[in-house]
RNA sequence: GGUCCCAUCGUCUAGCGGUUAGGACACCGGCCUCUCACGCCGGUAACCGGGGUUCGAGUCCCCGUGGGAUCACCA
């Protein structure tokens, strides 16, 4: 079996949206499952819309993602001799022919073809002139006018087309630049480009660059064309749905994990999984699996998944993904080790790394602030004589760790006869600032002796405050 | 309008002639419990419509309807 060479071909007019994301991670899984090869090209032809800055962009969300090439990037931009050669290999085997129609006849054209038919094209008119291809017109590649192409996807499955509905296209402009559909297949063809999984955007495109396989007297690669993303309304996912862009969801603390889970499960399935690793997605994708209807993109299912490999990942490795969106929060965490303790008590209860860097708040805050609903609730005077009593045994607790902690609290619910909950509540908010928080020893734990004598003193004088204002 | 594609819970999907139509997200109950989460248990919710084919259709065929893609000297 010949080995699979997949690529994806980007052009660099704006950032790396997820649709485009999930077509370069179809490419990527199949080459790495088939251990093919997968190879980057960068479509610049459009020299007016193409930037540095998005061909970066591109870069940058690859790299986040883990989706590494094996060759390339290649620019299209540098390759025009190629395109050159091929050019004149058509007109001098009679494949293709000068045109030199204005903008205005083919504008007339199109108008007579859509009152006539609905069908706007060009009519041939200089198919037969035999104009020499000079400067100022343009180079049309010559449709077969009868026949049949079919497309053999592999995602939706055969595909026919008439060859008479499809027009002689241009191939080169008048200041001899190439179109698109030239230099994909001249340049797949040099790439030995075998699959060819793209978005279905493009199979009107596929019969056009059969044929110009054909003239071209080079073997056909396979072609899966991929349903689109679609926004919550189920039109095509654009940036007034919000975000797009890959590496904003890295921003919004999302994990590529997730993203690429996520992804891949859109419009792919296996079975009644929905988490995958990685490997498990390298090892278990194939383009038969694909679905054939569009999908429309689901944040909070994503969001979901996100919380699934936040648990799935390693501490350590979290830690360290955390950090910046902490210091963002303009805290000083580089202290690893309590970082790690931190990120401990928070992975079951982040659906973010934002979220986790939000919760972890109070760990890193001078001086804590009260949320008012659970200052209200939780800091009244009832909490004063149990809180007292915690604050003076805590000072002359020796044994600093959960387990002793966790006799301290019993010995306050002992002499006060006080629940857990009468205790402990008053306490969070006094520790964190609110009633939702990782369970109260770890915290007392981790935040050690000095922050938690502190902040319950200035509960305390919070609430004897308020009880005097009361009086 | 021409051409092409698609159609199972709100969403992502499993299903490849015979199922009480399964799972996940979201939502609603309950359990667990120091709060919030996690976890566990349970619930609401779908085969677009009409014709065929067949002993039997979500599964096959046709038509309709709906949605989408595309009709450039853009990619």
């Amino acid at each position: 079996m010949e080995k699979v060479r997949t690529r994806f071909a980007p052009s660099p007019t704006g950032y790396l949206h997820v649709g485009g994301a999930r077509t370069a991670l179809f490419n990527w899984l199949w080459a790495r499952h088939t251990g093919g090869v997968f190879i980057l090209r960068i479509e610049d032809t459009d020299v007016a819309r193409s930037t540095q800055e998005s061909t970066d962009a591109i870069f940058e969300a690859m790299e986040w993602l883990g989706i590494d090439w094996d060759e390339g990037p290649f620019y299209q931009s540098r390759r025009g001799n190629l395109y050159r050669e091929a050019m004149d290999r058509l007109l001098a085997a009679g494949k293709a022919y000068a045109c030199d129609c204005s903008a205005e006849a083919l504008e007339k054209m199109r108008e007579r073809g859509m009152a006539l038919d609905g069908r706007p094209r060009y009519d041939g008119t200089c198919r037969e002139k035999g104009l020499e291809w000079t400067e100022g017109t343009v180079l049309r590649f010559k449709v077969p006018r009868i026949g049949v192409t079919v497309l053999p996807d592999q995602v939706k499955g055969d595909i026919a087309f008439q060859n008479a509905d499809l027009d002689d296209f241009i191939i080169a402009r008048s200041d001899r630049s190439p179109t698109y559909n030239f230099t994909v297949v001249v340049d797949d063809i040099d790439m030995g480009v075998n699959t060819i999984i793209r978005g279905d955007d493009h199979v009107m495109n596929t019969p056009k660059q059969m044929l110009l396989y054909q003239a071209l007297e080079s073997p056909l690669p396979a072609f899966g064309h991929v349903p689109m993303v679609l926004g919550p309304d189920r039109t095509r996912l654009s940036k007034r749905h919000g975000a797009t862009s890959v590496t904003a969801f890295r921003d919004m603390g999302y994990l590529p994990e997730a993203m690429i889970n996520y992804l891949a499960r859109l419009g792919w399935s296996h079975g009644d999984q929905e988490f995958f690793t990685r490997d498990e997605l390298i090892e278990k994708f194939t383009v038969e699996r694909i679905g054939k209807s569009a999908g429309i993109f689901d944040m909070e299912k994503l969001t979901s998944l996100n919380a699934d490999h936040i648990m799935a990942t390693p501490v350590e490795d979290l830690g360290a993904r955390v950090e910046p969106f902490l210091t963002g929060l303009g805290f000083d965490a580089s202290d690893t080790d309590y970082r790690l303790r931190v990120v401990e008590t928070l992975v079951p209860r982040s659906k973010t790394l934002v979220d986790m860097a939000a919760q972890a708040a109070f760990y890193y805050e001078e001086d804590v602030v009260f949320e008012e609903q659970a200052a209200k609730k939780f800091l009244r005077p009832v909490a004063l004589e149990p809180a007292r009593l915690l604050l003076s045994k805590l000072e002359a607790l020796q044994d600093w760790k959960e387990r002793a902690l966790e006799g301290v609290f019993q010995a306050v619910m002992d002499e006060t006869g006080l629940k857990l909950g009468k205790i402990a509540q008053p306490v969070r908010v006094a520790l964190t600032g609110r009633s939702a928080s990782p369970g109260i020893f770890e915290i007392i734990d981790i935040l050690g002796r000095e922050k938690t004598v502190l902040r319950l003193k200035k509960a305390l004088a919070f609430i004897e405050a308020r009880a005097a204002k009361a009086d």
